[in-house]
DNA sequence: GGGTGTTACGTGTTTTAAGCAACTAACTTA
DNA sequence: TAAGTTAGTTGCTTAAAACACGTAACACCC
């Protein structure tokens, strides 16, 4: 007996860029749903991974390629899709959004980038799913000192701060997060100073991937 | 086209009795690793939800019938399973292991406890299932406050914090553990005593059950 | 029935971190 | 050159975690 049921994997994948964060949505080329924007993903071919397909998908619809990527949770209601039973385990990426050309092709008419707060009506139960990855985000930023897979590779302390303060939806103490990052040790202080518009040049810094690895591998507990 | 991918449930499942934290396992009936300890679960039918089946197989398994369960983790990778290509989504959950009798069927010869840290040799990848639920334990204690499935209705502090312990598998200060406790306002302490061996008999309490299920709402930060 | 061991429980002090205000620094723009 | 703007520092106040000790209420033993 063959089973019925069919199972998919959808990537939500976050990008961040002067103060917005965005969400990578595609347009569907094909019914159901067609022409509606939906999250990248597919079906899982029968020998590959389940982490194969989603960075296979991702690339054929998007272009993109990941350099995070987790699991987020699976999504089986009997009715979530049309076309029959379809279980979809969803995973929850982030990328630099300016290191990738955008590149639609396969299932996907274009892809996209999305505010997060200017959110499209989207297909299948795929807003539960992105409702999801919000909220495991926020979770994520405050225990683990994630943003280097946000952040470009230079950055000047301001834009930490307000990927913070953007993904938490709230102010944060500036001097008190100051304080906490650099005592982390994770950050190296350049010699190099930006000026954006008025105000005094910021001081550029650079995460310090040993040290930050490091820290992600001890399940570093940071609390904002 | 259908699928050769097949769709199964697991669910790891805790409890708590004197000091201990077991783990609830089945012996298989049928081969592969016939006559082997493994995570109760099965197959997922066509037509039901993901956690109708996991309540369906542990109760058709073990009898026991589960009292707080949340998604684990979706295990995929493609050799996992001698018979072909097996999907399974995990569970975790949490039960008073004397609320029932075991009741071993099905696809079950046997259905046991086992302390978590006198494990038999288990079969398909069923290790690394469990101890990603045990560190998913470990985490959510810290947390949020759980303890209220797995304890007693009524017991007395000790319990709890041995509960801490054992989980955490080291030591807390015990005076500022019970001031936090206590500051939470989830107990109501009972005017009834209990004394077990020697030493002051201690004061038994109880979980206030509307003020906990508000602070498990709220996401509550507790911290230990 | 009075010591002794044992577990339960409370008070207090010291140290660390969070919360918050005021200030200085280095630029741009009018 | 004064005013506006963003960057970054110093320090004080308050809350919470880390830690030691003292007291309470039993069982057990002689």
């Amino acid at each position: 007996m063959k089973p019925s049921i069919k199972l998919s994997v959808d990537a939500v994948v976050f990008g961040y860029e002067e103060g917005n964060i965005s969400v990578l949505l595609i347009k569907r080329k094909y019914a159901p749903f067609k022409g509606q924007w939906a999250i990248p993903g597919g079906f899982v071919l029968d020998d590959e991974s389940l982490e194969d397909a989603v960075e296979r998908e991702l690339h054929e619809e998007t272009g993109i390629k990941i350099n995070y990527l987790e699991q987020l949770y699976t999504f089986g209601k009997p009715d979530r899709d049309p076309r029959g039973r379809v279980v979809s385990i969803a995973y929850f990426g982030l990328v630099h959004p300016n290191a990738f050309k955008l590149f639609a092709a396969t299932d996907a008419e274009q892809a996209q980038w999305f505010n997060i707060n200017a959110l499209p009506e989207l297909s299948f139960d795929h807003k539960e799913i992105l409702q999801t990855a919000i909220k495991r985000l926020q979770g994520k930023i405050t225990y683990e000192p994630i943003g280097f897979e946000l952040l470009d590779d230079k950055f000047p302390f301001s834009d930490l701060e307000k990927l913070y303060t953007t993904l938490l939806g709230r102010g944060i103490d500036r001097r008190n997060f100051r304080k906490k990052i650099i005592n982390l040790n994770v950050l190296d202080e350049l010699d190099e100073k930006v000026s954006k518009g008025s105000g005094r040049p910021a001081n550029l810094f650079q995460f310090n991937q040993k040290r930050y690895f490091q820290l992600k591998q001890e399940g570093i507990i940071f609390e904002i």
